[in-house]
RNA sequence: CGGGGCGUAGCGCAGCCCGGUAGCGCGCCUGCUUUGGGAGCAGGAUGUCGGAGGUUCAAAUCCUCUCGCCCCGACCA
């Protein structure tokens, strides 16, 4: 392809709007342009890049005995009443009427199109099981869009459906999704880890996220050395402690401390420290109730299991006004010691503590001394607090270390939570209705390029795997002679005989410019054809992540090229 | 939704405090020279200063409203 018949509109300089590498070089390069806020034109750059990753989630689908549909942008809003999400999905589903005044939504995600489909299509055990998958552009009114393609409102998607008999057969086809997945993130080229994760709004019983290794990722995962264990901080359990404190209780006291109303300066006040001190936070759940979670002072309390351990779905720390009306203190000194009438959770870590320090319910105070059930009562000891690197892995006991990851794809275990609700159901051999067990899948591919790109970048540009590169070759002729031209011309019919994708800058244009522009789009070959290398009939060939450049004669370079691309082809199966 | 910031030429920005009718760099167009890491010279085009209203003899500049965008937070398959 001639660079004088693509549109791409390459920027010197970084655009404002850019935080990350990802997103300022695919600006920067000529790949997208946004047209509203989390809302972009892919061009002809970009678009190559998508298309890889479709390919190659398309092969690796297929190959898993997935078939592809495609359903509808728009659906109805009475499916999503049928689940309870037209209400429980909130302003990031995007609503419209139309011209009949009757409500649709912008598809987020589709378990009700297609366990819609399921149940007026599918019959019989016999049929299953069964996995539909699509890619498919999905809407969601993000509160918040940021970083191009990483996080935007309208974006790519595959998104895929199993539908099994029982909970045996949905266990293999998770199975085979999560096997489907590591294949294809291998085959883009990129380093991830899959993780064990929250299942979130989507709900169902087990889950995985597939996170790219990047520092600009938005979550953070914890994993153990032996890769034993992995998973979303959002999800990582904590061992319970290894036994209890045999340190002689002591007397309570009551001791003054005032203005210290942050563990930090509790303890600086006290000369203790925060493994010392036992923090008590009020929540209000969504039924209006408000509970006491205790948590030792140096550790963080993780909303999630909090909610998963109540059983709730809303969950909101108390505003002053609450915490003064329920403890009869200011927010900095409330404690469990004599609170009356809610429930009391307490991480498992203070099972094993004794003679800590803990709000007075009083303001300016805190008591010292104080140990569970002999001076409160707790409800339930469970783990409730955020892992961090260094605890203890729950398979083994090594310490655990941290990263940050970008999801760019999950797959749940979903049950019967959808089938149940829409009455997706089928004969099983004793003729009996059964409701199928579903899992589902997703992969945000515009996502996938984008850490792609924070994966693979130097400071002057992108520096693409080859299984997504939007071309092999970049061919850069950088003087005007005939001579250059005609070889330029030869070598681009080779290569692409040689079955490559080779970009030719045959614009107008200084080599300088040819050499950042073609840095930038990153195309893991360069071949710079000029005078002074003809003239010992060469041509450079560099390396554009090594940055290594090898003298070749134009002879050879389709030979050289077919070589150097098999040696850093990613692992890649025979089509299906 | 809370906090902070920004909308001025295709892109990056200055001008705004202290009103006097818009500028710089890059890009773009023409010509000549140049041509292996973002060329030089000469000439040229381009703006309803995000929008609406107001104050004023006069508004990019001051005031009010409004729209859009970015960052932090809350939120999030």
């Amino acid at each position: 392809m001639r660079t004088s018949q693509l549109l791409i509109p390459t920027l010197r300089e970084d655009p404002g709007e850019a935080e990350i590498a990802s997103h300022r070089l695919m600006l920067r390069a000529g790949m997208i342009r946004k047209v509203a806020a989390g809302i972009y034109t892919y061009l002809p750059l970009g678009l190559r890049v998508i298309r890889k990753i479709e390919r190659i989630i398309r092969e690796e689908m297929n190959r898993a005995g997935a078939q592809e549909i495609l359903m509808p942008i728009l659906s109805p809003a009475e499916l999503w009443r049928e689940t309870g999400r037209w209400d429980f999905y909130g302003k990031e589903l995007l609503r419209c009427k139309d011209r009949h005044e009757r409500d649709f939504c912008f598809g987020p995600t589709h378990e009700e199109v297609i366990t819609d489909l399921f149940r007026r299509e599918v019959r019989s055990y016999r049929q299953l099981p069964l996995n539909f998958y699509q890619i498919q552009t999905k809407f969601r009114d993000e509160i918040r869009p940021r970083f191009g393609l990483m996080r935007g409102r309208e974006f790519l998607m595959k998104d895929a459906y199993s539908f099994d008999k029982d909970e045996e057969g949905a266990g293999r086809s998770y199975q085979k999704m999560y096997d489907a997945y590591h294949q294809i993130f291998t085959r883009c080229g990129l380093n991830f880890r899959a993780v064990e994760a929250d299942t979130g709004l989507i709900g169902g019983s087990m889950s995985h996220e597939f996170m790219v290794l990047a520092d600009t990722g938005e979550e953070t995962i914890l994993f153990d050395e032996n890769g034993a264990y992995a998973a979303n901080v959002e999800r990582a359990e904590v061992p319970p402690p290894p036994g209890a404190s045999l340190e002689p209780q002591r007397s309570l006291q009551k001791v003054s401390t005032p203005n210290a109303t942050t563990v930090e300066e509790v303890c600086t006040f006290l000369k203790t420290s925060p493994e010392n001190l036992v923090k008590t936070l009020l929540y209000h759940t969504e039924k209006e109730e408000i509970v006491g979670v205790l948590i030792r002072g140096d550790h963080e309390a993780n909303e999630i299991k909090v909610k998963r351990c109540l059983g709730v779905t809303g969950l909101t720390l108390a505003d002053a006004e609450t915490v003064a009306r329920v403890s009869s203190a200011p927010v900095g000194f409330a404690g469990p010691v004599g609170l009356k009438n809610i429930q009391i959770l307490a991480d498992h870590a203070i099972q094993g503590m004794r003679n800590f320090v803990v709000g007075g319910n009083e303001s300016d105070t805190h008591l010292l001394n104080v140990n569970w059930d002999r001076d409160f009562k707790v409800d339930i000891f469970t783990d409730l607090r955020q892992a961090q690197a260094g605890d203890p892995s729950p398979r083994g006991g090594t310490p655990l270390r941290s990263a940050k990851g970008i999801e760019v794809g999950h797959v749940f275990l979903l049950g019967t939570k959808y089938s149940q609700a829409m009455g997706a159901t089928f004969l099983d051999p004793n003729g009996k209705e059964t409701l199928a067990v579903m899992g589902c899948y997703g992969i945000g591919v515009g996502r996938t390029a984008a850490a792609a790109i924070e994966q693979n970048h130097d400071r002057k540009g992108m520096i693409w795997p080859l299984s997504i590169a939007p071309f092999h070759i970049h061919l850069l002729p950088v003087t005007a002679s005939e001579n250059v031209q005609e070889t330029t011309q030869a070598l681009y019919a080779s290569l692409v005989n040689a079955g490559l994708e080779v970009l030719w800058d045959d614009r107008d244009e200084r080599a300088g410019v040819k050499f950042n522009d073609a840095d930038l789009i990153g195309a893991p070959f360069q071949v710079t054809i000029g005078d002074k290398g003809l003239a010992t009939g060469a041509v450079d060939v560099k390396n554009r992540r090594t940055g290594e450049i090898t003298k070749v004669s134009y002879k050879e370079v389709a030979t050289y090229l077919s070589n150097q691309l098999s040696l850093n082809k990613t692992p890649q199966l025979e089509n299906w």
